[in-house]
DNA sequence: CGGCGCCTTGACTTGCATCAAAAGTAGTGG
DNA sequence: CCACTACTTTTGATGCAAGTCAAGGCGCCG
């Protein structure tokens, strides 16, 4: 079980990192808050162990206790339906959060999945719940948190419900390429740690349509694609894909 | 632009009625508060007139500064994609609330949209966040509800990815049902207020298709059907069409 | 009555799924 | 280091569910 991947440990993924010093402070949960606000998010914050890809952080059906942010590596996270197939609603990469679905039943309804060696640090939610109370830039952050997975869940639905297998893969590139500028890495460049098969999956697709579209991609000379390296030769071309004007910021 | 529809003004309708007396309380945000919470929050909800088909509560873009409870009719929720397609997001039936969406940026990423004469509840957010801190439980219920909304998404998510045309439309009947049963009316036969395209647009189909679908499932005699009224006659054939397990409670 | 939306139905087309097989990659153990 | 097994990805051939195009019906309103 000890897959132990290539990523090496970096200097944010050492448990001893505390939010104020963390280097995803600025688009993680303590966004917008004051110095000493911070410190006392810092004290219920827990700092676990690396985990490794294939390891569970929580199962649909568990009592919910906390929620989760991602400080290095990539989880994802799926729900299981009546006919037990499963639906991947969403992948984390760092500096963001999760595991908030399970607060309306107190029981989780999807399963986080660790996609490859991560560093994840643990909110449990009662005393964030507390601690909310009485740091009202806090409580609004986290409906902002909330709010804000609602907004990209639907656009996942636009996309599921109204583009082509074409777009949807070019708008989830995008998606993961603004994503890790944000956090102030290459946009051009990155590593797609997810399979062919948790794509097709989360888009809708068979692993085949996924496996040609990338192809005809990397043919076009729109990306430069090499297992699960990614390069983007040409972004405008595939915004152009993504039925994405190429000047939206998004 | 006065569409009076035939749907008649219901007692729960009447702008003086309180949230302690309103027959929705059981499930709308009042759940699990204590009377004279009850009565506090009562003080910040504001009881508009009633509105009519074709109205905007908000519109995508505009600044947030409230969320809504519907008293009673329908509305529904849409998002504007890049190339200027329409999404619908979601219907929303009384007791349900709606314009959360918009608090990650403070500004609605919807617009809202009134489909048959209706009463609604606006909660202006900033006295709603303000009375949360000093009421946890109506806190905990406000996380509940946006987690709830994230469910149903998610829900929404696997429905436009896993299944076919006919288990789509299948589920989006069940649902309603379900939520008529909980309000107390009947879950066998109900009016659909929107119209087929609207819920093409929702399930991601064609107007065409959602049109042959419905024929097919009257043919069939799972359900009963003239023009918007609906009648569930197997409810279990329905359940399996939508390849739902005829035990499952939802 | 005639025009305008909304809905239904039929005939045809197509994008993606399915089926099938081969090629590439990784992990294990001799 | 290579052979062996298991898994993932790619590529090709074929089929079908749902989209598109088109025509006609029904109800509503001026």
């Amino acid at each position: 079980m000890s897959v132990q991947t290539a990523s090496p440990r970096q200097c944010h993924s050492t448990p001893h990192v505390n939010c104020a010093d963390c280097r995803l402070a600025s688009i993680c949960l303590p966004i917008s808050l004051q110095i000493d606000d911070i410190e006392k998010l810092d004290d219920i914050v827990q700092r676990g162990r690396p985990v490794q890809r294939g390891d569970r952080i929580y199962h649909a059906g568990e009592n919910f206790h906390a929620v989760f942010a991602l400080r290095s590596g990539a989880v994802k996270t799926v729900c299981v339906t009546h006919d037990g197939q499963e639906q991947i609603t969403g992948f984390y990469l760092p500096g963001e959060i999760f595991g908030m679905d399970g607060l309306a039943s107190n029981n989780h309804t999807n399963s986080a999945i660790v996609l490859e060696t991560s560093a994840i640090c643990e909110i449990p939610f009662a005393r964030l719940e507390e601690l909310s109370s009485q740091v009202p830039s806090l409580q609004r952050r986290f409906f902002q948190l909330m709010s804000k997975e609602i907004a990209q869940e639907q656009q996942l639905i636009t996309l599921l419900s109204k583009n082509s297998a074409d777009e949807r893969i070019a708008s989830l590139l995008l998606s993961i390429s603004t994503r890790n500028h944000n956090r102030g890495l290459s946009a051009r460049e990155f590593h797609l740690t997810m399979s062919r098969s948790d794509i097709g999956n989360y888009l809708g697709l068979t692993i085949e349509t996924v496996s040609r579209v990338l192809s005809r991609l990397h043919k076009q000379g729109v990306i430069a694609l090499d297992k699960k390296h990614v390069i983007i030769n040409d972004l405008d071309a595939l915004k152009s894909v993504a039925s994405i004007p190429t000047d939206a910021v998004k």
